[in-house]
DNA sequence: CCAAAAGTGTTGACTGTACACCCATGT
DNA sequence: ACATGGGTGTACAGTCAACACTTTTGG
């Protein structure tokens, strides 16, 4: 069934903010145009929905193609679609941002053609359209969830250390938190459970493994 | 300029939940739709985008046409395309929330053919399509909003006894608050300040006026 | 003088923050 | 033995939550 044609109808693409940890540094995925218009600019992997697809779906389809993922964290952003965003003419965007572990992304097997890499949220060049409002935006909402959900867990594996974590915590959110205070927090909230296993191989004291208590998102009381 | 047409399109609405305090509660804008699909049932104010209409301004459009608003707190909330949503088709609907007192809206005056009215949001009917969980999206949306910024504004007129206040925070949030606690805590964080004039006319002692620091949305320190 | 809402402080519990040293291991 | 990151507790300050009586007015 589709929809009646006696209405306007648009076109409409996603694009998708991937961001991840490399180098104890946040890092967002990005493609350099090769056509107009921005041809060489760096623009966020996108594009345009196909028949009957839906917005998220079409943005899981980006993310197998462009970075070889499909198990991730994927949540909706906004939906862009301010006049002259794009100077093709009226193109909505609704924008997803996901959250995967760097080592899950395969970007070598991916079918694209512009390679797309890797970029430090805190040095980014100007990008094509609307983007670099796109991912500051997606920026905000991720250290904001961050701060009263377990989202956390879609950056690390399934078994971590609290240094891994408190890591995690201070890339994303570009300062320094105390370890104490830190481990305190997160075991009252019962965030994370230990597993009983310790991380050898280091030459140090080996460390505690734990595992969040759930991967599915949750809200927690507020913390930091 | 147009889009090229050699990408799929597809029809596109903006739906708009617009509440409102009237008799200290919470509620919200439905109109009973006359046609099918859902004849008979309630639904949020909305409809087609058109040409070269942004989901804004047709959120705007829609607010002037059903309520007789101008003025008004607009967000965007979310873009609802979940498969089966409509029934005529795939329809995508980019939703938006709006606050505003309940005596600057006219709905006499709309252009409309059923009359909007306004429910309380704890004791809603089942709606069309899929309306209520676009409703009680809205709803934890502003909840959550009132805690950190200061939108309260606007569902207030510009001046307003701390009464009038905590009445709001407590009728949208739901639960009684403590006056000497919320006063304090308000006062601390300046998101009002006095006029120096004072309301008279009940049978009581005068309350003081109060206005808020600034009439756009601030984010400020949590509170509550 | 009575009814109604306005206005106002203190205390105890809890939470957040600052801070420094010893431990277990690999090399 | 030494370098590395892992692991742990306390004390002070600030914030939150609970709580009740007096004031001012209109009728």
């Amino acid at each position: 069934m589709t929809a009646k044609q006696n209405f306007y109808q648009i076109s409409v693409t996603t694009d998708v903010v991937l961001l991840t940890i490399e180098d104890d540094k946040l890092k967002v995925l990005l493609i350099e145009r090769a056509q107009k218009p921005f041809a060489k600019k760096c623009a966020l992997p996108g594009g345009f929905l196909h028949k009957g697809e839906t917005s998220e779906k079409a943005a899981r389809r980006i993310l197998k193609q462009k970075a070889g993922v499909s198990n991730v964290y994927l949540e909706q952003l906004y939906t862009f679609d301010k006049k002259g965003r794009d100077p093709r003419g009226p193109i909505m965007s609704v924008v997803y941002y996901a959250l995967i572990p760097r080592r899950e992304i395969m970007i070598e097997g991916a079918a694209t053609i512009q390679t797309p890499t890797f970029h430090d949220v805190s040095r980014l060049p100007k990008l094509a359209f609307d983007h670099s409002k796109i991912v500051s935006y997606a920026l905000k909402r991720v250290r904001y969830k961050m701060e009263y959900t377990n989202i956390a867990y879609s950056l690390l594996p399934a078994e971590f250390t609290l240094s891994q974590l408190l890591r995690t915590y201070e890339v994303v959110w570009g300062r320094k938190l105390d370890k104490r205070n830190f481990q305190k927090k997160i075991l009252s909230l019962a965030m994370i459970r230990p597993t009983g296993r310790v991380l050898r191989g280091g030459r140090q004291r080996p460390a505690r493994l734990f595992r969040f208590s759930s991967r599915s998102i949750r809200e927690l009381e507020r913390f930091f």
